[in-house]
DNA sequence: CCGTATTTGTCCGTATGTATG
DNA sequence: ACATACATACGGACAAATACG
């Protein structure tokens, strides 16, 4: 018997689909951790399927960047350092810039009332500090800003520079007061999309991410005198060395 | 004995990954054009393997955007459509712009004359011009930038979007005219960042891109035009469809 | 419309290499 | 340092789906 372990009926693609988009919820949940072993029986026991699949699907994710594959020894759950998460940060940040220009010259009426609606979506639960209701709003405000850029190459693109970023080490620190500030930059953006204004709406975009990156180093930075001040000499090694 | 076939070495690394880079070489030779099937058993018995490692390559280049994997008919050779193409290029020149103002705000005298050199080694290719020796130079000139961004996951990204290219219909249609015309937007750009312009040279690295993006526009009409003349009315149906 | 051949999807057995006691 | 346990790497075989005649 299969027993399917999430509540989710699992769409009738390939086992190899499955596995895929399996291990990478396992990932995002953070049931799989940075730096983490992925043992191929224990998921396949877990999926109900041989290993076959498995295997496949850990190769998609490895090229992806989720994992990394170690010849003879298994793959792993890919761990981003401060830097790496850094670079993604500076990528995006040309991406958001390229993304808002590009909505600005084709955008419609309807398109910008929809983007306000969505703003205040988000103003009514930052008002409230609700972050269970702010995330997925502002979830579904990238996503409309990403569909609207008519670029699918980007779309793809974009989402995996996203799913990457879930493998920093301590990706509590990226939301870091996320909420109440990045609301004024919302604000900032579709104004420079509404008055259809490609350099601004671009500008404001870029910044966005900046701003982000920002608060990022702000709260490594925060952590680190703390655990200095403390007197913490390193407490999490989770176990595992990456290779030489 | 696992009696290789081919005369190279090949670099002991794992199957999987030998048979990754071949099958990316065989696409980059034009020996598998967009479109075409790729049989995992022809494959299995030309890198003398048997079907597991081909299979799990194919999973990583079709993670990677070269190949597209359909159910239960088999994997094929990406193609690139115009619209497709042109939108690589929007975003590569989003990543040039990062790359330019990156490298301007970082390198060093010794660098920027490095990069005169190949500027002068394109110049002569381009003055007897010689394709055979300008590619190779343009290449390193290029790879060099990239390596100076200082940014590891933009060149891995860069590197990726540049292979997609490959895989647009008529790819010789790319470097139309590129070697003459694109001298000017080099120097252009070495001496932006030789004067360590960050906004400077991310405009020119930008706009090199986007003059490359014209050109191919220019060739793409002109080829048309030329087929409209001759009453060609649909010449190219290399006898697949896509699925509806 | 049906039967056949080919190809993909999946599973399992074996060998090899690594980590551990 | 040696032997053992374990996980991956690879190969081969069966079943299902598709394409063709």
């Amino acid at each position: 018997m299969p027993e399917n372990t999430g509540g989710t009926p699992d769409a009738p693609r390939s086992l190899t689909a499955r596995a895929q988009a399996g291990i990478e919820n396992l990932i995002m949940n953070g049931e799989l951790r940075g730096g983490d072993r992925v043992n191929e029986i224990a998921l396949s026991e877990r999926f109900g399927t041989s290993r076959g699949p498995i295997r496949e699907a850990c190769r998609a994710l490895a090229q992806e960047g989720l994992l990394v594959a170690v010849p003879n020894r298994g793959v792993f759950v890919r761990q981003l350092d401060l830097r790496e998460a850094l670079e993604v940060y500076d990528i995006r940040s040309a991406l958001d810039e390229l993304m808002g220009r590009s909505i600005a010259e084709r955008i419609s009426d309807a398109q910008i009332a929809e983007l306000w609606t969505l703003i205040d979506g988000m103003d009514d639960a930052a008002a409230t500090r609700d972050m269970e209701r702010y995330y997925p709003v502002n979830l579904a405000f990238h996503n409309r800003l990403l569909a609207l850029a008519n670029n699918r190459r980007l779309e793809r693109l974009y989402r995996s520079l996203i799913k990457e970023l879930h493998l920093f080490r301590r990706k509590g620190l990226l939301q870091q007061g996320s909420m109440a500030i990045s609301n004024a930059e919302h604000r900032q953006i579709v104004n420079a999309i509404a008055e259809r204004d490609p350099i601004a709406a671009g500008v404001s975009m870029k910044s966005h991410v900046l701003a982000a990156k920002q608060r990022l180093l702000a709260a490594v930075e925060a952590e680190r005198s703390e655990q200095l001040s403390r007197g913490v000499a390193d407490q999490n090694n989770g176990g595992k060395r990456r290779r030489a």
